[in-house]
DNA sequence: TATTGTTGTCATCAA
DNA sequence: GTTTGATGACAACAA
């Protein structure tokens, strides 16, 4: 018994239309653009979807109809309606603009590896041409022996990536100690990719004596200035791979002055001219680990359900999915931007209303209780008209009249508490719920049964409003609610009211004002879950972009060894000791020291480096 | 029939 | 002290 009303009005109405709301926009399908009123017969959803964009835009018209002296400065329906389009407009533009930012994002990522390194290419290049040379002689290192796969820029960017990631290392041995050169967190993708380099013998004290370079290489300036600095190893027998004094880097490497750039080697050990064709490979390990880091990358990826394998397709997923996920974004957005709207332009015009209302509350709740005022515009069908009519019983022909009249603009302009109805602000009533609530079945209009539409709208009555009625209250439970403090009481000095009448009144009031807080209230959370929703997908997105990059970093530091590697078989392999003859692979190794130049050192001595320098980074990680 | 979502209501707190 | 809004909790109801 305590639910007098549930079936007729707030738990069927309501029922059915906030649960297409809550659908919609969970469900992320608020896209539907507004719509004529759709059929009362049955609930569609593009119905509800063009009563949810009426409702929402209609957020600009709240609580201040309720103010009198405001009244006459209301916007009709129709007004709303246009405000609904460019509401709708406003939604669009929002999407197309969150679009607009992933398609950015997506541009971002194309091109994402440190391209701005410093474009120091001196590892290499320095130690073959003279330091004369100017710089742009450098390419021509690169050009014969990285040509044919990738365009010139690429190639370039790559090498003066690669030779800046040496540089680095290479300062950072100079700087402090090999151990620095590890030291990087590992979450630190650049780091992790170059720290790689323990395999990358790195010698920064140990000369190159063993081999000579024809001509001028006897000579460490010409090398490198730094390298005269360099403390040498006076038992470690070295050869500095110095450059020529050739104009031209193709000349430096060329078929002819090649063998002339070395000097013979002096070379202690037995070396091993016969050794297979194959050169070793210092950077085999940077590859492998290469591979490695992008072996634990998908393996991460996968853990984080990000496949790696679709990591370029992330992005394109994402914006692709923003079918679903830009409604869902944009839901919460438009609310919010609805709400803003609303709450903006009513407060400018809503001090009618109450000053407690108006201006206690923030910019949202005013919005909110705006809205929440048209919500519960339920038990404002009866008006003032009622009043009107004496307003001691209800009329229900006067009550029909009201619900069926309630978007019609012309008659709301005299019936100043129609407006807000009309406008149909409320928060939780679908149109088909209005329509079928408010408007009687057309059968029961033409039959026009009086005792039919009274037994309907009876039953359109809430709780309070029955007990209003039976307590015989002089005014509307809208009046009794929505009015301010002041009109209330006036309104109450107006009539000769028993204190049950005064209770029940004062009951009405708050649990009308209750109501509505409430409505609002869980809006408010929806919109707060919605706006969390937006805000787990942005990060989602952004995270799976800089997977995306993340990828492509690994890819292009594989290839840029790749690259060294070809270049390091390719220089080994046109050296020459001081007979004319290679060097055995077996027993020399070439050697980026720290200042850029390459050493030629004997293989023994590079793999005590090699071993040295992986054992310090697993010290470290003891 | 159980579950889930919606709504109204109450109690409470804070401004 | 009163009014009002906000919010958690609960119950009723509908799908």
């Amino acid at each position: 018994m305590t639910r007098l009303d549930r079936s007729s009005h707030s738990g069927g109405g309501h029922a059915k239309g906030s649960r297409p709301l809550n659908s919609l926009l969970a469900g992320h399908r608020l896209a539907q653009p507004p719509s004529a009123p759709g059929s009362r017969a049955s609930v569609q959803d593009i119905d509800l979807i063009d009563i949810l964009w009426r409702q929402d835009i209609d957020l600009g018209a709240g609580r201040e109809i309720f103010d009198y002296s405001h009244r006459q400065k209301e916007q009709d329906v129709d007004k709303d309606l246009r405000d609904g389009a460019e509401q709708d407009d406003t939604w669009s533009g929002e999407g197309a603009e969150a679009l607009a930012r992933n398609l950015l994002v997506d541009g971002e990522t194309g091109e994402s590896f440190p391209a701005q390194f410093p474009a120091d290419i001196s590892s290499i290049t320095e130690a073959v041409p003279s330091e004369s040379e100017p710089p742009g002689l450098q390419n021509h290192l690169l050009s014969p022996l990285l040509t044919g796969t990738e365009s010139p820029f690429d190639l370039e960017q790559q090498w003066q990536d690669l030779m800046s990631i040496m540089e680095m290392q290479a300062m950072e041995v100079n700087t402090s100690t090999s151990e620095i050169l590890y030291s990087a967190p590992p979450g630190d993708p650049l780091s992790t990719n170059y720290s790689l380099a323990p395999n990358t013998p790195i010698n920064q004290n140990v000369s190159l004596h063993q081999a000579s370079l024809g001509g001028c290489s006897q000579d460490f300036s010409l090398f490198s200035p730094e390298v005269e600095s360099l403390p040498v190893a006076s038992s470690s027998t070295l050869l500095p791979l110095v450059p020529s004094n050739s104009t031209s880097l193709n000349s430096t490497f060329g078929s002819t002055n090649l063998a002339g750039l070395f000097f013979p080697p002096q070379l202690n050990g037995s070396a091993n001219d016969t050794a297979g064709p194959e050169l070793p490979d210092p950077l085999g390990g940077l590859l492998d680990e290469a591979m490695l880091d992008e072996i634990s990358l998908m393996d991460l990826a996968i853990e984080e359900g990000f496949n790696p394998m679709q990591a370029s397709q992330l992005e394109e997923e994402f914006d692709s999915d923003s079918g679903l996920s830009l409604d869902s974004s944009h839901s919460p957005s438009s609310l919010s931007s609805s709400e803003g709207s609303s709450s903006s332009s009513s407060s400018s015009s809503s001090s009618s209303s109450s000053s407690s209302s108006s201006s206690a509350s923030s910019s949202a709740s005013s919005s909110f209780s705006e809205e929440g005022a048209v919500g519960y515009s339920s038990d404002s069908e009866t008006l003032d008209l009622e009043e009107a009519e004496g307003a001691v019983g209800y009329q229900p022909e006067y009550s029909k009249f009201c619900r069926m009249s309630y978007q019609d603009p012309s008659q709301l302009s005299c019936l100043p508490y129609l407006e807000h109805v009309g406008h149909n602000h409320t928060y939780n009533m679908a149109p088909s719920a209005l329509d079928s609530a408010d408007l009687p079945p057309p059968s029961a209009l033409k039959k026009g049964s009086k005792e039919k539409q009274a037994d309907f709208l009876d039953k359109q009555m809430s709780r309070d409003e029955h007990r209003a009625r039976a307590m015989k209250i002089p005014f509307t439970n809208d009046k009794i609610i929505n009015l301010p403090v002041e009109e209330f009481n006036e309104l109450l000095s107006k009539y000769q009211l028993s204190e049950a009448q005064l209770s029940l009144i004062r009951d009405i009031r708050r649990r009308g004002k209750n109501k509505m807080a409430a409505q609002n209230c869980r809006k408010r959370k929806l919109d707060t879950i919605l706006n969390l929703e937006r805000d787990v997908e942005d990060l989602q997105r952004d995270k799976a972009r800089l997977l995306r990059e993340k990828v492509e970093f690994l890819r292009s530091l594989r290839q840029m060894k790749q690259k060294v590697q070809s270049l390091y078989q390719e220089v080994f392999g046109r050296l020459r000791d001081e007979n004319g003859r290679p060097y055995s692979p077996s027993q020399y190794a070439l050697q980026y020291a720290g200042d850029g130049s390459v050493l030629l050192i004997p293989r023994t001595l590079a793999d005590q480096q090699v071993r040295r320098q992986e054992r310090k980074p697993k010290d470290r990680r003891k």
